[in-house]
DNA sequence: CACTAAATTTGGCATTTACCCAAATTTTTG
DNA sequence: CAAAAATTTGGGTAAATGCCAAATTTAGTG
């Protein structure tokens, strides 16, 4: 009962590189050093505070100058839907007989653009697979919204 | 026996909106306008010149200045895998849940981002269909491919 | 505790994609 | 042929990404 706090969102307000550190940062758990994203996503230092900061003027993150970011509530929910997204992608396209590592490194290029609407359509299509080739699959949001019809 | 002339391609040299062109002017046949893409496209026709003259010097089309384009022998080619690439991936998702409009919709966002591989794979793997929810769908190219191996 | 090294942030720039507007230029048409 | 329609040019803008150099802050160490 979290899930219907924050306003509806389609998926795609975030650009394909926001999304890796959004990604990056809930994998993390706890708080991020600007360091660990800048040498995980393999960009310069300054770039990476830079984006930091537009995610936190966003309201997904909460960015404490030198110290490092966390998501906020909201930033956490959104990295859920961005995590189970890419899982359930992966998932699809080894169906389709793509390695895991090809489903991955697929997905991880178009991702950004597939709408929360699709993906919870292919979720529930898909009978909500507790797993994919990447890891655990949660389901908060798109159970919640099947309930609602 | 055309597809070996062409050099390798991964699917991924095109950005999106010039995806579309391409996609545009296949599916016109013959020489195009610029006002017809542009009135097509939404955009403003200065923009499809510019457009134009890119992918002229990049090889996918001939353009008379004041006259029109037509696709090179190259980028037939390559816009037929492009059409496949929409039609497979649309008419995988419409195995989800998602209706052709939706599918289709939700396709032209992101194809501009999936492999030629990731197609390839995809399409042998639904055994080569031959109707897609927008169209026929050609297989020149990938059905080279598999007998190559 | 002062000082240097490491981490971060700022400011300045560059590139790619995409687009628009206004002003030429070319083609078409009445 | 002259006005209208289509195209192209030239000049700009904005978002997304990312690097470098310089400044700032934090941390580690005698």
């Amino acid at each position: 009962m979290n899930e219907q706090i924050y306003p509806e969102f389609t998926g795609l307000e975030l650009s394909p590189r926001k999304v890796d550190y959004l990604k990056f940062i809930l994998e993390k758990g706890s708080t991020v050093k600007t360091t660990e994203i800048s040498s995980g996503l393999q960009v310069d230092p300054s770039t990476t505070t830079k984006t930091l900061n537009e995610l936190a003027n966003a309201g997904y993150l909460n960015h404490i100058p030198y110290r490092g970011v966390d998501l906020t509530e909201m930033g956490e929910a959104y990295a859920q839907f961005l995590v189970r997204r890419h899982r359930i992608l992966s998932l699809l396209l080894t169906h389709y007989g793509l390695s895991s590592e090809e489903a991955c490194s697929e997905v991880s290029r178009f991702e950004a653009f597939v709408s929360r609407d699709a993906v919870d359509k292919i979720c529930s299509s898909m009978g909500h697979p507790m797993f994919g080739v990447c890891g655990e699959i949660s389901h908060g949001k798109c159970l919640h919204e099947e309930s609602h019809h």
